[in-house]
DNA sequence: GTCTATAGATTGATAGAC
DNA sequence: GTCTATCAATCTATAGAC
């Protein structure tokens, strides 16, 4: 039991700190003092800082993938046995379900979706490019997907599209307090439930233009 | 001559090295390096790494914010005296046309453009909030043009399709060698005339969605 | 304005005792 | 598995000569 309680409280504790204050502002000392364990508990455990992230990212992103492939393969098939092609409102909830309802599924799950949402952007290449080789395949799935729900649409306009669509997702799955400056009375928090109907509403209409 | 010319070589060399390496990956002795000048300099001209980086912002985002700001508000004045409401395409245009086509009006205008980009996921507070208070006047004018252009909207669905719209958009001032792997056969490096299309197809069919 | 030299702090990683 | 102690590298910032 004390065998593995360090490494997740290490991958607990990093996932909250990389995400809040990022990957290169975060120390591993700041991570161990945080965690109550001893800094060379990260190289006994993980090896190195990079290989520190690469379980967080892992340990979360493997089971979203596979649902949200699961889902996008049954959008697919479904489509198939009834003669038609799926809808680009199927392959959209495909992804954003999962991904939002994902959000209030466990403690930490909040801070790794802020996390991979700046994945999409971070500057260190080893770091991005293992973000990038696990979400690969979900990426090229949802662009065949897309690509059959749109058959009119080139498919470098679907490609762009669809980044346009991961734009968008990406800010909701940032932490409110991250968001840049908010008008008053606005609803900074909303249930998963609620972001996604705002999210399909808007990409559906997106990604249905001519 | 030479005094202005340190300095500028320093905004230049620091702006591309920032944007394609990331501000905290990037250190002052490769930047001075690079830009042939003495590690000293960067104190001498503008006194810390981190007035450097506001200079940067400073520089290219007070004229494009300016820009931004005179056309919404030309946007807003003719629909005004024609005694309607702006459009949604009208605010987007206002704020992606100048965007866009300034990516190509300067040398280094397209790093600039990948810097904003990632300033919105900037996990350096200091860093996030220079960018912050420079965007905020053009963010907020945006959100009340928009807000006229949907009156059946609430300000929070506004508020959070306009952060869907932030979102989309940054995903085209993105150096492309830094997007997610691209299937193949797609045209990643648009004209800026061809990426307004696409975005202002994709963006006013979802601000206008019901 | 430019330079050298260095202070002062922090980092990731590891060797070796327990 | 956990700990202390430390190495070697890196960083920003600055003092002071020219």
């Amino acid at each position: 039991m004390d065998k593995s309680d360090t490494k997740q409280r290490l991958l607990d504790v990093a996932e909250k700190l990389f995400a809040s204050n990022g990957y290169h502002c975060t120390s591993l000392r700041k991570v161990t003092a945080k965690a109550g364990v001893n800094l060379a508990a990260v190289s006994y455990h993980f090896g190195s800082k990079e290989a520190l992230v690469e379980a967080i990212f892992e340990r979360r992103l493997r089971p979203l993938n596979e649902e949200r492939m699961g889902r996008l393969e049954t959008v697919r098939a479904a489509a198939g046995a009834a003669g038609r092609k799926p809808t680009a409102e199927e392959a959209l909830r495909a992804f954003i379900e999962p991904t939002l309802r994902f959000r209030d599924s466990a403690p930490g799950a909040r801070y790794f979706l802020h996390l991979i949402g700046r994945a999409l952007t971070e500057p260190d290449d080893a770091v991005r490019s293992i973000f990038f080789r696990m979400i690969g395949p979900v990426f090229a799935l949802m662009f065949e997907v897309l690509c059959e729900a749109r058959p009119n649409l080139s498919r470098n306009q679907v490609f762009w599209r669809l980044n346009f669509a991961i734009g968008a997702i990406s800010r909701c799955t940032f932490l409110p307090e991250k968001l840049p400056v908010v008008p008053a009375g606005i609803e900074i928090e909303l249930s998963a439930d609620r972001q996604i109907d705002m999210l399909v509403d808007f990409l559906v209409a997106g990604m249905e233009a001519p």
